[in-house]
DNA sequence: GTCTATATGATGATAGAC
DNA sequence: GTCTATCATCATATAGAC
């Protein structure tokens, strides 16, 4: 019984991990469903047996990503302003502009998304819905006012940072970095002028 | 003579016009050059007797749509505080987001852009330098401290808001505008509470 | 310069063997 | 479930007539 259903579903896993993953680094038309199962090392004819379209992928594969990202690993771990802080950092550094660690489907697709169908939609949706609850509701525990205004600042900011440095050469990248770090610092904790 | 030079120019301009309309309403790799050429009402086959390639059309295309966009037209005209928070009212509107008026390509076309080739990133770049650099200097002459960090903030926000409010729906874009629009009300103008 | 026609290549998706 | 082989479609780009 060579094919388990355990193993289906490693094998969609694997394929998951892999389209967020080019997805990310070079949008979604610009990956072929081949280059997707090559990565997660299938052949192009088994990625059928997993999802009924290119389209349909897309949608889960966000997910995915959103399950991966660094922020839904660690966001419950904060108890301290400075632990939120240290997220920030991680989320406007040049390594996540850079696409190293886990990516953020959030910032890596925004502008691609905006022309898909409802379903791959409503997958980004949910995700930011989802990212924005978390955020406000960290911020509302550390006890600031209008958590939810102020998450939606705080993520369009991040998402608008980190999505233009992408554009941008290694000299903008890093000002760009630093200049909405310290705003953004400024904005949550004014007392201390941490440069 | 039916085809002065007066007339390739103006061909041109209309290829460039169409392109950068469709490219930011539906994506670039989405549109093809049977469909710019169409809204330009030409065949395709004319096309390559203007531009080297798509790719060469789109390096260009974001240009022109900088030059037509609406901060690049109104910019010259700010004189006090209040016309400055009147073209971010346009930018953070639903007209806006839902592609009414001239679109900005900065905010269209991020995503995008990041995984291109080095001449369409730098028409990008020199885009955002643009409106940096024409921002920065509205603000130095309004007579804030530190514009070019402030019109970066403002900058990366309100692309930020905008690209994420065109993957959401009518709700929450209202709601993500909204908020943005508060938040630089209060950095910008704290003593006024304009809601 | 613009047209029609075509070469060439890649893609999403399906069929059928194992 | 995964493979190989193939279909059908559509894209970019070129050739040649006007």
């Amino acid at each position: 019984m060579p094919y388990s259903p355990a193993h289906k579903a490693q094998s969609r896993e694997r394929i998951l991990t892999a389209a967020i993953d080019l997805f990310c680094r070079y949008g979604f038309d610009q990956i072929s469903v081949t280059q997707v199962m090559k990565q997660a090392n299938m052949t192009h004819g088994a990625f059928y047996a997993h999802f009924k379209s290119k389209s349909a992928l897309y949608g889960e594969a966000i997910k995915q990503g959103a399950v991966n990202s660094l922020w839904s690993k660690e966001q419950h771990k904060i108890t301290r302003i400075e632990h939120f802080m240290t997220l920030i950092d991680a989320y406007l550094s040049m390594g996540h502009v850079n696409q190293l660690g886990a990516p953020c489907p959030l910032a890596c697709l925004v502008t691609d998304v905006a022309h898909r169908n409802p379903a791959v939609r409503n997958s980004y949706q949910a995700t930011f819905q989802a990212m924005l609850k978390g955020m406000s509701k960290q911020l509302s525990t550390l006890g600031f006012a209008n958590p939810n205004a102020l998450a939606q600042h705080i993520i369009t900011s991040l998402v608008g940072t980190v999505s233009i440095a992408r554009t941008l050469d290694k000299e903008l990248q890093q000002s760009l970095l630093d200049n909405s770090r310290k705003e953004l610092y400024q904005r949550l904790i004014p007392n201390q002028s941490r440069d």
